[in-house]
DNA sequence: CGCATAATTGATGGTTATCAAGACCAGTGG
DNA sequence: CCACTGGTCTTGATAACCATCAATTATGCG
Protein backbone atom coordinates (compact mmCIF):
# COMPACT_ATOMS: atom_id res chain seq x y z
CA UNK A 1 0.00 0.00 0.00
CA UNK A 2 0.40 2.45 -1.65
CA UNK A 3 0.83 5.70 -3.97
CA UNK A 4 -2.97 5.13 -5.37
CA UNK A 5 -5.78 4.82 -3.56
CA UNK A 6 -7.44 1.84 -2.17
CA UNK A 7 -10.89 0.99 -3.67
CA UNK A 8 -11.94 -0.90 -0.35
CA UNK A 9 -11.70 2.07 1.50
CA UNK A 10 -13.09 4.38 -1.21
CA UNK A 11 -15.90 2.05 -1.74
CA UNK A 12 -16.28 1.91 2.23
CA UNK A 13 -15.94 5.72 2.80
CA UNK A 14 -19.08 6.44 0.62
CA UNK A 15 -21.03 5.40 3.14
CA UNK A 16 -18.95 6.10 6.78
CA UNK A 17 -16.48 8.02 7.85
CA UNK A 18 -13.26 6.06 8.73
CA UNK A 19 -11.46 6.56 11.27
CA UNK A 20 -7.25 6.48 11.42
CA UNK A 21 -7.50 3.04 13.32
CA UNK A 22 -10.16 1.89 10.47
CA UNK A 23 -8.10 2.79 7.72
CA UNK A 24 -5.22 0.70 9.37
CA UNK A 25 -7.00 -1.74 9.66
CA UNK A 26 -8.08 -2.08 6.20
CA UNK A 27 -4.69 -1.35 5.07
CA UNK A 28 -3.81 -4.56 6.62
CA UNK A 29 -6.26 -6.25 4.37
CA UNK A 30 -4.74 -4.74 1.21
CA UNK A 31 -1.31 -5.43 2.64
CA UNK A 32 -0.40 -7.78 -0.50
CA UNK A 33 -0.94 -8.27 -3.98
CA UNK A 34 -1.75 -10.86 -6.62
CA UNK A 35 -2.24 -10.80 -10.05
CA UNK A 36 -4.83 -13.14 -11.86
CA UNK A 37 -4.45 -13.87 -15.61
CA UNK A 38 -7.91 -13.90 -17.36
CA UNK A 39 -10.38 -16.73 -17.20
CA UNK A 40 -8.71 -18.37 -14.31
CA UNK A 41 -10.06 -20.17 -11.10
CA UNK A 42 -9.47 -18.24 -7.97
CA UNK A 43 -11.45 -20.44 -5.77
CA UNK A 44 -12.92 -23.88 -6.33
CA UNK A 45 -15.84 -24.95 -4.47
CA UNK A 46 -15.04 -27.40 -1.66
CA UNK A 47 -11.47 -25.89 -0.69
CA UNK A 48 -11.19 -24.93 2.77
CA UNK A 49 -11.13 -21.07 2.60
CA UNK A 50 -8.17 -19.47 4.55
CA UNK A 51 -7.52 -16.67 2.11
CA UNK A 52 -10.23 -13.64 1.80
CA UNK A 53 -9.63 -11.40 -1.20
CA UNK A 54 -9.77 -7.50 -1.93
CA UNK A 55 -10.66 -7.12 -5.51
CA UNK A 56 -8.32 -4.35 -6.23
CA UNK A 57 -8.84 -4.22 -10.05
CA UNK A 58 -10.93 -6.39 -12.97
CA UNK A 59 -14.01 -8.27 -13.54
CA UNK A 60 -14.59 -12.27 -11.77
CA UNK A 61 -17.82 -13.53 -10.87
CA UNK A 62 -18.55 -16.55 -8.06
CA UNK A 63 -20.61 -19.00 -9.40
CA UNK A 64 -22.58 -22.36 -8.27
CA UNK A 65 -21.86 -25.62 -10.40
CA UNK A 66 -24.24 -28.59 -10.67
CA UNK A 67 -23.28 -32.05 -10.77
CA UNK A 68 -24.11 -32.50 -14.87
CA UNK A 69 -22.76 -28.89 -15.60
CA UNK A 70 -25.65 -26.43 -14.90
CA UNK A 71 -24.02 -23.70 -13.67
CA UNK A 72 -25.66 -20.61 -11.71
CA UNK A 73 -23.62 -17.46 -11.40
CA UNK A 74 -24.45 -15.79 -8.48
CA UNK A 75 -22.20 -12.74 -8.48
CA UNK A 76 -20.13 -10.13 -10.63
CA UNK A 77 -17.54 -8.59 -8.62
CA UNK A 78 -15.36 -5.28 -9.21
CA UNK A 79 -12.97 -3.15 -7.89
CA UNK A 80 -13.38 -2.94 -4.06
CA UNK A 81 -15.37 -5.90 -3.63
CA UNK A 82 -14.43 -8.61 -0.69
CA UNK A 83 -14.46 -12.06 -2.38
CA UNK A 84 -14.77 -15.32 -0.03
CA UNK A 85 -17.12 -13.38 2.32
CA UNK A 86 -20.25 -15.37 2.57
CA UNK A 87 -18.23 -18.87 2.79
CA UNK A 88 -16.19 -17.61 5.97
CA UNK A 89 -19.25 -19.06 7.92
CA UNK A 90 -18.45 -22.66 6.23
CA UNK A 91 -15.53 -25.04 6.70
CA UNK A 92 -15.92 -25.66 3.17
CA UNK A 93 -16.62 -22.96 0.39
CA UNK A 94 -19.51 -23.36 -1.93
CA UNK A 95 -18.71 -21.32 -4.61
CA UNK A 96 -16.26 -21.21 -7.58
CA UNK A 97 -14.59 -18.01 -8.02
CA UNK A 98 -13.54 -17.48 -11.65
CA UNK A 99 -11.50 -14.21 -13.27
CA UNK A 100 -13.14 -12.87 -16.37
CA UNK A 101 -10.56 -10.04 -17.30
CA UNK A 102 -6.98 -9.67 -15.88
CA UNK A 103 -7.24 -9.13 -11.95
CA UNK A 104 -5.25 -7.99 -9.23
CA UNK A 105 -6.29 -9.04 -5.98
CA UNK A 106 -5.08 -8.25 -2.22
CA UNK A 107 -5.34 -11.89 -0.48
CA UNK A 108 -5.77 -11.98 3.80
CA UNK A 109 -6.10 -14.35 5.79
CA UNK A 110 -9.87 -14.63 7.27
CA UNK A 111 -8.20 -14.30 11.47
CA UNK A 112 -7.70 -10.49 10.02
CA UNK A 113 -11.06 -10.20 10.95
CA UNK A 114 -11.10 -10.76 13.97
CA UNK A 115 -8.66 -7.96 14.60
CA UNK A 116 -11.16 -5.98 12.99
CA UNK A 117 -14.26 -7.31 15.45
CA UNK A 118 -12.10 -6.36 18.59
CA UNK A 119 -10.79 -3.38 18.02
CA UNK A 120 -13.41 -1.21 15.75
CA UNK A 121 -17.03 -1.83 16.26
CA UNK A 122 -18.15 0.77 14.02
CA UNK A 123 -15.88 -0.87 11.15
CA UNK A 124 -17.44 -4.11 12.31
CA UNK A 125 -20.81 -2.96 11.74
CA UNK A 126 -20.14 -1.40 8.51
CA UNK A 127 -19.11 -4.69 7.62
CA UNK A 128 -21.92 -6.51 8.90
CA UNK A 129 -24.65 -4.32 7.15
CA UNK A 130 -22.31 -3.80 3.39
CA UNK A 131 -22.60 -7.98 3.87
CA UNK A 132 -26.38 -7.43 4.96
CA UNK A 133 -27.06 -5.07 1.58
CA UNK A 134 -25.58 -7.97 -0.29
CA UNK A 135 -28.22 -10.40 1.09
CA UNK A 136 -30.98 -8.16 -0.03
CA UNK A 137 -29.23 -8.37 -3.28
CA UNK A 138 -29.06 -11.82 -3.87
CA UNK A 139 -32.82 -11.85 -2.54
CA UNK A 140 -33.41 -9.20 -5.49
CA UNK A 141 -31.63 -11.64 -8.06
CA UNK A 142 -33.88 -14.55 -6.47
CA UNK A 143 -37.07 -12.65 -7.29
CA UNK A 144 -36.01 -11.40 -10.93
CA UNK A 145 -34.61 -15.78 -11.71
CA UNK A 146 -37.77 -16.60 -9.97
CA UNK A 147 -40.72 -14.76 -11.14
CA UNK A 148 -39.41 -12.65 -13.70
CA UNK A 149 -39.49 -13.07 -17.85
CA UNK A 150 -36.31 -13.02 -19.88
CA UNK A 151 -36.75 -9.36 -20.83
CA UNK A 152 -37.13 -8.25 -17.45
CA UNK A 153 -34.37 -10.57 -15.97
CA UNK A 154 -31.91 -8.93 -18.57
CA UNK A 155 -32.92 -5.64 -17.72
CA UNK A 156 -32.20 -6.00 -14.27
CA UNK A 157 -29.08 -7.83 -14.22
CA UNK A 158 -28.07 -5.03 -16.76
CA UNK A 159 -29.16 -2.26 -14.38
CA UNK A 160 -27.71 -3.83 -11.41
CA UNK A 161 -23.96 -4.25 -13.21
CA UNK A 162 -24.28 -0.59 -13.61
CA UNK A 163 -25.23 0.58 -10.29
CA UNK A 164 -22.65 -1.50 -8.79
CA UNK A 165 -20.42 0.24 -11.13
CA UNK A 166 -21.08 3.60 -10.26
CA UNK A 167 -20.20 2.75 -6.84
CA UNK A 168 -16.18 3.05 -7.41
CA UNK A 169 -16.99 4.95 -10.65
CA UNK A 170 -18.87 8.45 -9.82
CA UNK A 171 -18.42 9.69 -13.28
CA UNK A 172 -19.68 6.75 -14.93
CA UNK A 173 -22.79 7.69 -17.11
CA UNK A 174 -25.01 5.25 -19.06
CA UNK A 175 -22.32 3.13 -20.85
CA UNK A 176 -20.07 0.42 -19.60
CA UNK A 177 -17.95 -2.59 -20.71
CA UNK A 178 -19.56 -5.84 -20.82
CA UNK A 179 -16.68 -8.61 -20.38
CA UNK A 180 -19.41 -11.12 -19.66
CA UNK A 181 -19.96 -13.71 -22.35
CA UNK A 182 -23.56 -13.78 -23.31
CA UNK A 183 -23.41 -17.54 -21.90
CA UNK A 184 -22.04 -16.47 -18.67
CA UNK A 185 -25.15 -13.83 -18.73
CA UNK A 186 -27.13 -16.13 -19.18
CA UNK A 187 -25.66 -18.18 -16.30
CA UNK A 188 -26.34 -15.19 -13.90
CA UNK A 189 -30.05 -14.90 -15.15
CA UNK A 190 -31.06 -18.83 -15.22
CA UNK A 191 -31.29 -18.41 -19.03
CA UNK A 192 -29.85 -20.17 -22.30
CA UNK A 193 -27.15 -17.99 -24.03
CA UNK A 194 -29.83 -18.25 -27.19
CA UNK A 195 -32.19 -16.23 -25.25
CA UNK A 196 -29.84 -13.82 -24.26
CA UNK A 197 -28.68 -13.22 -27.52
CA UNK A 198 -32.50 -12.67 -28.79
CA UNK A 199 -33.48 -10.62 -25.59
CA UNK A 200 -30.51 -8.07 -26.14
CA UNK A 201 -31.36 -7.92 -29.82
CA UNK A 202 -35.17 -7.02 -28.95
CA UNK A 203 -34.28 -4.63 -26.04
CA UNK A 204 -32.16 -3.00 -28.83
CA UNK A 205 -34.53 -3.09 -31.66
CA UNK A 206 -36.87 -1.25 -28.90
CA UNK A 207 -33.79 1.18 -28.34
CA UNK A 208 -33.69 0.83 -24.19
CA UNK A 209 -29.96 -0.40 -24.80
CA UNK A 210 -27.38 -0.03 -27.37
CA UNK A 211 -24.35 -2.32 -27.87
CA UNK A 212 -20.83 -0.95 -29.14
CA UNK A 213 -17.59 -2.18 -29.33
CA UNK A 214 -18.10 -4.99 -26.20
CA UNK A 215 -20.16 -1.44 -24.54
CA UNK A 216 -23.49 -1.15 -23.32
CA UNK A 217 -25.54 1.56 -23.42
CA UNK A 218 -28.40 2.11 -21.49
CA UNK A 219 -30.59 4.52 -23.66
CA UNK A 220 -34.10 4.20 -21.51
CA UNK A 221 -32.62 3.87 -17.66
CA UNK A 222 -36.25 4.81 -16.31
CA UNK A 223 -37.58 2.71 -18.41
CA UNK A 224 -35.55 -0.35 -17.87
CA UNK A 225 -36.06 0.36 -14.48
CA UNK A 226 -40.09 0.45 -14.69
CA UNK A 227 -39.71 -2.51 -16.87
CA UNK A 228 -38.40 -5.03 -14.16
CA UNK A 229 -39.26 -2.98 -10.80
CA UNK A 230 -35.55 -2.07 -10.10
CA UNK A 231 -34.43 -0.86 -6.70
CA UNK A 232 -30.71 0.50 -6.54
CA UNK A 233 -29.68 -1.19 -3.15
CA UNK A 234 -26.27 0.27 -3.40
CA UNK A 235 -27.80 4.09 -2.70
CA UNK A 236 -29.80 3.94 0.42
CA UNK A 237 -27.99 2.46 3.06
CA UNK A 238 -28.88 3.20 6.66
CA UNK A 239 -25.89 4.15 9.07
CA UNK A 240 -27.90 5.45 11.50
CA UNK A 241 -27.49 2.52 14.17
CA UNK A 242 -23.94 1.97 13.99
CA UNK A 243 -22.30 1.93 17.41
CA UNK A 244 -20.61 5.62 18.09
CA UNK A 245 -16.84 6.31 16.85
CA UNK B 1 -36.81 -14.11 30.99
CA UNK B 2 -38.39 -17.00 32.07
CA UNK B 3 -38.82 -20.27 33.00
CA UNK B 4 -39.06 -21.87 29.40
CA UNK B 5 -35.31 -21.82 26.93
CA UNK B 6 -34.68 -19.52 24.76
CA UNK B 7 -35.12 -20.64 21.25
CA UNK B 8 -32.48 -18.19 19.96
CA UNK B 9 -29.81 -18.93 22.91
CA UNK B 10 -30.46 -23.13 21.79
CA UNK B 11 -30.21 -21.91 18.38
CA UNK B 12 -27.32 -19.89 18.72
CA UNK B 13 -25.41 -21.92 21.49
CA UNK B 14 -25.24 -25.31 19.02
CA UNK B 15 -22.29 -23.15 17.40
CA UNK B 16 -20.54 -21.39 20.23
CA UNK B 17 -20.62 -21.60 24.15
CA UNK B 18 -21.95 -18.44 25.44
CA UNK B 19 -20.51 -16.13 27.87
CA UNK B 20 -23.05 -14.97 30.66
CA UNK B 21 -22.55 -11.39 29.08
CA UNK B 22 -23.58 -12.82 25.93
CA UNK B 23 -26.26 -14.46 27.50
CA UNK B 24 -27.16 -10.85 29.12
CA UNK B 25 -27.14 -9.47 25.47
CA UNK B 26 -29.51 -12.10 24.06
CA UNK B 27 -31.76 -11.96 26.71
CA UNK B 28 -32.34 -8.36 26.11
CA UNK B 29 -33.43 -9.09 23.04
CA UNK B 30 -36.42 -11.56 24.02
CA UNK B 31 -36.88 -9.18 26.83
CA UNK B 32 -40.89 -8.10 25.20
CA UNK B 33 -43.33 -10.61 23.65
CA UNK B 34 -45.94 -10.00 21.31
CA UNK B 35 -48.25 -12.21 19.74
CA UNK B 36 -49.34 -13.02 16.28
CA UNK B 37 -52.63 -14.44 15.21
CA UNK B 38 -52.29 -16.72 11.85
CA UNK B 39 -52.11 -15.05 7.90
CA UNK B 40 -51.30 -11.27 9.87
CA UNK B 41 -48.88 -9.01 7.97
CA UNK B 42 -45.65 -8.48 10.62
CA UNK B 43 -43.73 -6.16 8.64
CA UNK B 44 -44.26 -4.31 4.99
CA UNK B 45 -41.73 -3.54 2.40
CA UNK B 46 -40.72 0.25 2.74
CA UNK B 47 -41.28 0.90 6.29
CA UNK B 48 -38.76 2.01 7.92
CA UNK B 49 -37.54 -0.69 10.10
CA UNK B 50 -37.01 0.17 13.85
CA UNK B 51 -37.50 -3.29 15.65
CA UNK B 52 -36.25 -6.66 14.93
CA UNK B 53 -38.48 -9.55 16.22
CA UNK B 54 -37.00 -13.03 17.48
CA UNK B 55 -39.09 -15.52 16.49
CA UNK B 56 -40.26 -17.39 19.91
CA UNK B 57 -43.27 -19.86 17.80
CA UNK B 58 -44.91 -20.04 14.98
CA UNK B 59 -44.35 -20.35 11.15
CA UNK B 60 -43.76 -17.17 8.78
CA UNK B 61 -42.41 -16.00 5.98
CA UNK B 62 -40.75 -13.30 4.43
CA UNK B 63 -41.71 -12.21 0.48
CA UNK B 64 -40.79 -9.64 -1.95
CA UNK B 65 -44.04 -8.93 -3.62
CA UNK B 66 -43.78 -7.13 -7.61
CA UNK B 67 -46.40 -4.32 -8.82
CA UNK B 68 -48.45 -6.64 -10.71
CA UNK B 69 -49.42 -9.06 -7.93
CA UNK B 70 -46.12 -11.99 -8.42
CA UNK B 71 -44.42 -12.54 -5.55
CA UNK B 72 -41.31 -14.62 -4.51
CA UNK B 73 -41.21 -16.25 -1.02
CA UNK B 74 -37.44 -15.55 0.05
CA UNK B 75 -37.35 -17.18 3.19
CA UNK B 76 -39.70 -19.55 5.89
CA UNK B 77 -39.34 -18.60 9.37
CA UNK B 78 -39.24 -20.59 12.51
CA UNK B 79 -38.28 -20.36 16.28
CA UNK B 80 -35.31 -19.12 16.59
CA UNK B 81 -34.96 -16.82 13.23
CA UNK B 82 -34.24 -13.29 13.71
CA UNK B 83 -36.67 -11.32 11.84
CA UNK B 84 -35.72 -8.24 9.24
CA UNK B 85 -32.15 -8.51 9.81
CA UNK B 86 -31.30 -8.30 5.83
CA UNK B 87 -33.64 -5.52 6.25
CA UNK B 88 -31.51 -3.27 8.83
CA UNK B 89 -28.56 -2.25 6.71
CA UNK B 90 -31.63 0.01 4.23
CA UNK B 91 -33.15 2.82 5.32
CA UNK B 92 -36.31 1.07 3.64
CA UNK B 93 -37.68 -2.61 4.00
CA UNK B 94 -37.43 -4.81 0.95
CA UNK B 95 -39.41 -7.38 2.53
CA UNK B 96 -43.16 -8.22 3.46
CA UNK B 97 -43.09 -10.19 7.18
CA UNK B 98 -46.31 -12.79 6.72
CA UNK B 99 -47.42 -15.31 9.25
CA UNK B 100 -48.67 -18.75 8.15
CA UNK B 101 -49.90 -19.73 11.90
CA UNK B 102 -50.14 -18.33 15.01
CA UNK B 103 -47.03 -16.83 15.85
CA UNK B 104 -45.11 -15.39 19.07
CA UNK B 105 -42.26 -12.81 18.83
CA UNK B 106 -39.77 -10.79 20.44
CA UNK B 107 -39.49 -7.07 19.60
CA UNK B 108 -36.67 -5.14 19.79
CA UNK B 109 -34.91 -1.94 18.51
CA UNK B 110 -31.75 -2.31 15.99
CA UNK B 111 -29.92 -0.24 18.16
CA UNK B 112 -29.12 -3.00 20.48
CA UNK B 113 -27.10 -4.31 18.23
CA UNK B 114 -24.78 -1.72 19.06
CA UNK B 115 -24.07 -2.86 22.40
CA UNK B 116 -23.87 -6.47 21.36
CA UNK B 117 -21.04 -4.83 18.68
CA UNK B 118 -19.17 -2.79 21.28
CA UNK B 119 -19.51 -5.55 24.21
CA UNK B 120 -18.77 -9.37 22.53
CA UNK B 121 -17.03 -9.49 19.91
CA UNK B 122 -17.28 -12.91 19.78
CA UNK B 123 -20.85 -13.03 19.38
CA UNK B 124 -21.19 -10.24 17.06
CA UNK B 125 -18.62 -12.74 15.09
CA UNK B 126 -21.38 -15.44 15.80
CA UNK B 127 -24.20 -13.36 14.35
CA UNK B 128 -22.25 -12.41 11.40
CA UNK B 129 -21.37 -15.45 10.54
CA UNK B 130 -24.76 -16.92 10.97
CA UNK B 131 -26.40 -13.94 8.52
CA UNK B 132 -23.16 -15.19 5.97
CA UNK B 133 -24.20 -18.78 6.29
CA UNK B 134 -28.33 -17.06 5.43
CA UNK B 135 -26.53 -15.77 2.22
CA UNK B 136 -25.27 -18.97 1.42
CA UNK B 137 -28.86 -20.16 1.64
CA UNK B 138 -30.04 -17.65 0.10
CA UNK B 139 -27.28 -18.51 -3.00
CA UNK B 140 -28.36 -22.27 -2.66
CA UNK B 141 -31.92 -21.21 -4.01
CA UNK B 142 -30.84 -19.02 -6.46
CA UNK B 143 -29.15 -22.14 -8.07
CA UNK B 144 -32.28 -24.08 -7.24
CA UNK B 145 -34.64 -21.20 -8.98
CA UNK B 146 -32.08 -20.36 -11.39
CA UNK B 147 -31.74 -24.17 -12.51
CA UNK B 148 -33.49 -26.28 -11.76
CA UNK B 149 -36.73 -28.67 -12.71
CA UNK B 150 -39.76 -28.30 -10.69
CA UNK B 151 -39.32 -31.95 -9.20
CA UNK B 152 -35.93 -31.11 -8.69
CA UNK B 153 -36.82 -27.44 -6.56
CA UNK B 154 -39.67 -29.34 -4.43
CA UNK B 155 -37.24 -31.57 -3.01
CA UNK B 156 -34.72 -28.82 -2.54
CA UNK B 157 -37.54 -27.08 -1.21
CA UNK B 158 -38.25 -30.06 1.26
CA UNK B 159 -35.30 -30.68 2.53
CA UNK B 160 -34.38 -27.14 3.21
CA UNK B 161 -37.50 -27.09 5.38
CA UNK B 162 -36.56 -30.05 7.23
CA UNK B 163 -33.13 -30.00 7.74
CA UNK B 164 -33.78 -25.83 9.14
CA UNK B 165 -36.37 -27.66 11.30
CA UNK B 166 -33.77 -30.18 12.80
CA UNK B 167 -31.73 -27.06 14.36
CA UNK B 168 -34.13 -26.08 17.00
CA UNK B 169 -36.00 -29.84 16.87
CA UNK B 170 -33.02 -32.26 17.51
CA UNK B 171 -35.84 -35.12 17.59
CA UNK B 172 -37.46 -34.34 14.39
CA UNK B 173 -36.81 -37.77 12.27
CA UNK B 174 -38.43 -37.69 9.05
CA UNK B 175 -41.82 -36.19 9.21
CA UNK B 176 -43.06 -32.54 9.81
CA UNK B 177 -45.76 -30.33 9.45
CA UNK B 178 -46.27 -27.97 6.33
CA UNK B 179 -48.92 -25.15 7.36
CA UNK B 180 -48.03 -23.52 3.76
CA UNK B 181 -50.48 -23.53 1.45
CA UNK B 182 -48.99 -24.86 -2.68
CA UNK B 183 -49.36 -21.45 -3.95
CA UNK B 184 -46.75 -19.87 -1.53
CA UNK B 185 -44.76 -23.19 -1.94
CA UNK B 186 -45.34 -22.18 -5.68
CA UNK B 187 -43.97 -18.65 -5.06
CA UNK B 188 -41.29 -20.22 -2.89
CA UNK B 189 -39.62 -22.16 -5.46
CA UNK B 190 -40.77 -20.23 -8.46
CA UNK B 191 -43.53 -22.35 -10.11
CA UNK B 192 -47.40 -22.03 -9.48
CA UNK B 193 -49.38 -23.96 -7.21
CA UNK B 194 -50.48 -25.98 -10.41
CA UNK B 195 -47.08 -27.37 -10.63
CA UNK B 196 -46.54 -27.68 -7.04
CA UNK B 197 -49.98 -30.21 -6.89
CA UNK B 198 -48.86 -32.47 -9.87
CA UNK B 199 -44.96 -32.58 -8.91
CA UNK B 200 -45.85 -33.39 -5.65
CA UNK B 201 -48.45 -35.93 -6.49
CA UNK B 202 -45.54 -37.30 -8.85
CA UNK B 203 -42.91 -37.55 -6.14
CA UNK B 204 -45.66 -39.00 -3.83
CA UNK B 205 -46.16 -41.90 -6.32
CA UNK B 206 -42.65 -42.44 -6.78
CA UNK B 207 -42.76 -42.81 -3.01
CA UNK B 208 -39.96 -40.61 -2.26
CA UNK B 209 -42.36 -38.92 -0.02
CA UNK B 210 -45.77 -39.23 1.58
CA UNK B 211 -48.27 -37.00 3.05
CA UNK B 212 -50.79 -37.38 5.80
CA UNK B 213 -52.67 -35.09 7.64
CA UNK B 214 -51.15 -31.98 6.78
CA UNK B 215 -47.28 -33.89 7.61
CA UNK B 216 -44.87 -34.39 4.97
CA UNK B 217 -42.88 -37.47 5.01
CA UNK B 218 -39.75 -37.54 3.22
CA UNK B 219 -39.52 -41.40 2.60
CA UNK B 220 -36.53 -41.36 0.97
CA UNK B 221 -34.44 -38.64 2.00
CA UNK B 222 -31.37 -39.67 0.20
CA UNK B 223 -32.89 -40.11 -3.13
CA UNK B 224 -34.22 -36.65 -2.37
CA UNK B 225 -30.52 -35.53 -1.60
CA UNK B 226 -29.23 -36.88 -4.73
CA UNK B 227 -32.09 -35.82 -7.06
CA UNK B 228 -31.03 -32.01 -6.18
CA UNK B 229 -27.31 -31.72 -5.29
CA UNK B 230 -28.36 -30.95 -1.60
CA UNK B 231 -25.85 -29.60 1.16
CA UNK B 232 -27.29 -29.01 4.60
CA UNK B 233 -25.43 -25.39 5.39
CA UNK B 234 -27.11 -25.60 8.68
CA UNK B 235 -24.34 -28.40 9.50
CA UNK B 236 -21.29 -26.80 8.58
CA UNK B 237 -20.03 -23.84 10.71
CA UNK B 238 -16.75 -22.82 11.01
CA UNK B 239 -16.39 -21.01 14.31
CA UNK B 240 -12.66 -21.30 14.60
CA UNK B 241 -11.40 -17.88 13.33
CA UNK B 242 -13.86 -15.93 15.91
CA UNK B 243 -11.86 -13.81 18.49
CA UNK B 244 -10.97 -15.77 21.45
CA UNK B 245 -13.31 -15.44 24.67
C1' DC C 1 -4.67 -15.09 -42.80
C1' DG C 2 -6.69 -18.83 -40.40
C1' DC C 3 -8.47 -20.65 -36.40
C1' DA C 4 -11.28 -20.72 -32.28
C1' DT C 5 -14.73 -18.65 -29.83
C1' DA C 6 -18.82 -15.90 -29.51
C1' DA C 7 -23.08 -14.07 -31.39
C1' DT C 8 -27.00 -14.37 -34.34
C1' DT C 9 -30.91 -16.50 -36.37
C1' DG C 10 -34.49 -19.91 -37.55
C1' DA C 11 -36.89 -24.38 -36.74
C1' DT C 12 -38.65 -27.45 -33.42
C1' DG C 13 -39.81 -29.35 -28.90
C1' DG C 14 -40.50 -29.60 -23.88
C1' DT C 15 -41.58 -27.83 -19.50
C1' DT C 16 -44.34 -25.17 -17.07
C1' DA C 17 -48.08 -21.51 -17.05
C1' DT C 18 -52.72 -20.68 -17.70
C1' DC C 19 -57.46 -21.80 -17.71
C1' DA C 20 -61.20 -24.29 -16.02
C1' DA C 21 -63.89 -27.75 -13.77
C1' DG C 22 -64.55 -30.80 -10.09
C1' DA C 23 -63.30 -32.92 -5.44
C1' DC C 24 -62.35 -32.34 -0.82
C1' DC C 25 -62.52 -30.12 3.63
C1' DA C 26 -63.58 -27.17 7.58
C1' DG C 27 -66.38 -23.94 9.35
C1' DT C 28 -71.03 -21.64 9.53
C1' DG C 29 -75.67 -21.04 10.00
C1' DG C 30 -80.34 -22.54 8.94
C1' DC D 1 -78.31 -32.65 10.74
C1' DC D 2 -77.37 -30.81 6.51
C1' DA D 3 -77.01 -27.46 2.93
C1' DC D 4 -73.97 -23.54 2.08
C1' DT D 5 -69.61 -21.24 1.59
C1' DG D 6 -64.86 -20.24 0.84
C1' DG D 7 -60.61 -22.06 0.43
C1' DT D 8 -57.34 -25.55 -1.08
C1' DC D 9 -56.05 -29.30 -3.87
C1' DT D 10 -56.43 -32.18 -7.94
C1' DT D 11 -56.73 -33.05 -12.73
C1' DG D 12 -57.07 -32.38 -17.71
C1' DA D 13 -56.79 -29.37 -21.95
C1' DT D 14 -54.39 -25.82 -24.17
C1' DA D 15 -50.94 -22.26 -24.84
C1' DA D 16 -46.75 -19.57 -24.07
C1' DC D 17 -42.17 -19.12 -23.26
C1' DC D 18 -37.87 -20.59 -23.34
C1' DA D 19 -34.56 -24.58 -24.31
C1' DT D 20 -32.47 -27.15 -27.60
C1' DC D 21 -30.50 -28.02 -31.98
C1' DA D 22 -28.18 -26.51 -35.90
C1' DA D 23 -26.32 -23.53 -39.37
C1' DT D 24 -24.29 -19.08 -40.41
C1' DT D 25 -21.99 -14.89 -39.48
C1' DA D 26 -19.06 -12.00 -36.68
C1' DT D 27 -15.17 -11.16 -33.72
C1' DG D 28 -10.79 -11.58 -31.84
C1' DC D 29 -6.23 -13.50 -31.49
C1' DG D 30 -1.81 -15.85 -32.71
Amino acid sequence: MSDYESCLVSKLSNYMDLSDTDLDLLARLEAEERNVPQQASVQKAGDRIEYLHVVKSGWLFSAMDMPDGRRQVVSVHHAGDILGLPDIALNHGALNVHSVTQAVLCPFPKTHLDKIFETSPRLTALLFAISLRDQVIFIDKLRAVGRMSARERVAYFLLDIAHRLRVTNGSMTDTFRMPLTQTEIGDATGLTSVTISKTMMQLQLDKLIDRREGNIILREEAALIALCDYVDRYADMDTDWFPAA
